[in-house]
DNA sequence: TTGAAAGCGCTAACAC
DNA sequence: GTGTTAGCGCTTTCAA
């Protein structure tokens, strides 16, 4: 083993990376010339910048972000604030809205919150400020505090999935989006229809799109008339197993129902998962409805309300850049996508007794 | 609608933030030792300490990235380098480094270079010198070209699913795992096993986990005497929809095997749906094996070969940080996760004409 | 159209 | 232990 990894023509240590003021000498101009010449400022001379141009390219230069930040004021960096990291939603939100940025010339900084407590700090301490030029932030349970520290960074803001007054958001309607599940199984004919739902900790996990989905639910029974039938069982942790373990729960209730609307698809799968264990027939004994159309959906057979979401993070990045671009902070507005039931193949006629 | 959305009670715009000198001025210190304070340096007196930290708490008072970063050379950002920001296995990986990484103090910037001609682009332009001080690469198919400016990046280098000479990594025993998952075919007496693998395009997707998981099967079917019967189908897409295309073309062979292992669980899923809506049992025709234990594999009873994901995320975040914490470059270590077989139902003793 | 000079907000080397 | 003095590598007035 040769001791010392470096080749011996030295001088390759440490090939300290090209400064601004190396171009500037090569090209034989000054360092706010090659500053100016490189971001595309109009009053450079054609041949000047072609200059610098090339002299930047022989250099291998490209302006240290660090240094340009300070000096300028802007990251060139967007800070994208998530509950879940491995969610299937939450990632492809994230898919969605880093295209658009990284085509617009912005990094991705990412911050997982995935608890009431980091939360609590993350606003605390709030490490976005000086770090990015903008925020997005996915359908988190905000309090008072948190937008307030939010607020007072004061740069472009937008959410997801949330609505904070005053702030843009993208989202979908997630009431109708439930009332949509819940009619298709009304029309099938259906009347004990029992809603598994994600955790039901406030703090913790009080998303916006759980309250309007819960909502959704109700008001769809309510005018079929079915109030009093109306009956949520709440998840016990996020995500596949809360909806395994829920289903469990209904099961060890004296009386099945004839169909199950889930708050997401995550919760409808694993309550497939419980029901296949069971050998309880889908949808001969039960049918079941989610809302997402996740990627697995189609695997299970599981017919669910789609919702986009690569292009809901999409659009909000636009609005994101939108903001950036202006200076007057003109009204940031609500989008709302359209969702669309998809028929397959967990839901159908209920089951009766005596047929 | 007010067209002023200001508070009238002027002074609350842009509250400029706290510098270091007014933490300073109100601690009646001087720069340097609010700095040394707030980083915890040794020599400064409990009692001034205490009166900085007091101040800076009074001022939210948090040290500029950037300019911390510039004149020290360091960012306190790691940047981890995907191909597919969506699929399970990075998702997990990613989520698996950024907990070790927040809170060792790090931020996160992710990086996503889905094509080769991203690949190409980013390592040219090279957008993490200087932006970042450490630098994990998940999987990718590098170049040597990649891995020269990676290398010239002079900075603290970790590599998941791959190896490159002279650079920490960490991952599993691909081959064995492979292996692993047709002794178990063999075990219960098929013979007519066939490999659904992945996207065959080295430059997109030459990922060094496929060919070494098709060199698995290979070795584990020609120990068996059964090397005439290889068989690999390469999938045209990555993920579920290439498992079901690549399960379809199997279909139109003449004859059917009695069993298919995968290079990932996706496939695998990809496969069983194009099973299940084909009618073809599983495992009475067909038995299915894949490499991964993805989140969705217990829902659809897949039999499997467990790896750990956010562990090996977390193991590589850990040399990361050991190497940001040396200074001399000590010998990056590889470290090889174990790997088991979860038996499912998806596999089963071969299918025979004539029982 | 270009250059000189003054920072951006911090840390580090050197004094004391 | 603590303060002083230089920068880190850019951008941005302000002049010319």
């Amino acid at each position: 083993m040769n001791p010392s990894p470096e080749p011996l023509h030295a001088a390759t240590r440490r090939p300290r990376r090209a400064s601004i003021l190396d171009v500037a000498a090569l090209a034989g101009v000054s360092a706010s010339t090659v500053s100016r010449s490189l971001r595309g400022h109009a009053s450079i001379s054609a041949a000047t910048r072609q200059r610098v141009v090339e002299a930047a390219r022989e250099l291998s230069y490209s302006a240290s972000p660090q240094a340009s930040g300070l000096a300028s004021g802007r990251t060139h960096t967007i800070g994208i604030v998530v509950p879940f990291v491995t969610r299937w939603f939450f990632v492809n939100v994230v898919a969605g809205a880093y295209e658009v940025l990284h085509e617009a010339g912005y990094d991705v900084l990412l911050y997982h919150l995935g608890t009431a407590d980091a939360r609590d700090r993350f606003f605390e301490r709030m490490p976005l400020a000086r770090r990015v030029d903008a925020v997005l932030t996915l359908t988190l349970p905000l309090t008072e505090e948190h937008t307030l520290a939010l607020r007072a960074l004061d740069m472009p803001l937008v959410t997801l999935g949330a609505t904070l007054p005053g702030v843009g958001c993208v989202r979908i309607d997630d009431r109708a989006a439930s009332r949509t599940a819940v009619h298709h199984l009304l029309h099938q004919g259906h009347e004990d229809i029992v809603m598994i739902a994600g955790v039901e900790d406030e703090r913790e996990f009080g998303f916006a799109s759980s309250r309007q989905r819960r909502a959704g639910y109700r008001e769809a029974m309510e005018s079929a008339g079915l109030d009093a039938k109306a009956d949520i069982v709440s998840a016990e942790t996020y995500g596949l197993e809360g909806g395994a373990e829920a289903m469990g729960v209904l099961m060890d209730r004296p009386m099945l129902p004839t169909a199950v609307v889930t708050e997401y698809d995550e919760l409808a799968i694993g309550a497939l998962r419980t029901l296949r264990r069971a050998s309880i027939a889908v949808p001969g004994r039960l049918s079941v409805v989610g809302v997402d159309d996740h990627e697995m959906a189609s695997v299970v057979d599981l017919t669910t309300v789609a919702q986009p979401v690569q292009e809901q993070g999409a659009v909000a990045a636009r609005l994101l850049l939108e903001a950036l671009g202006d200076t007057d902070g003109s009204a940031p507005g609500e989008v709302v996508l359209p969702t669309r039931l998809v028929v397959r193949g967990s839901t159908g006629t209920p089951f009766t007794r005596t047929p």
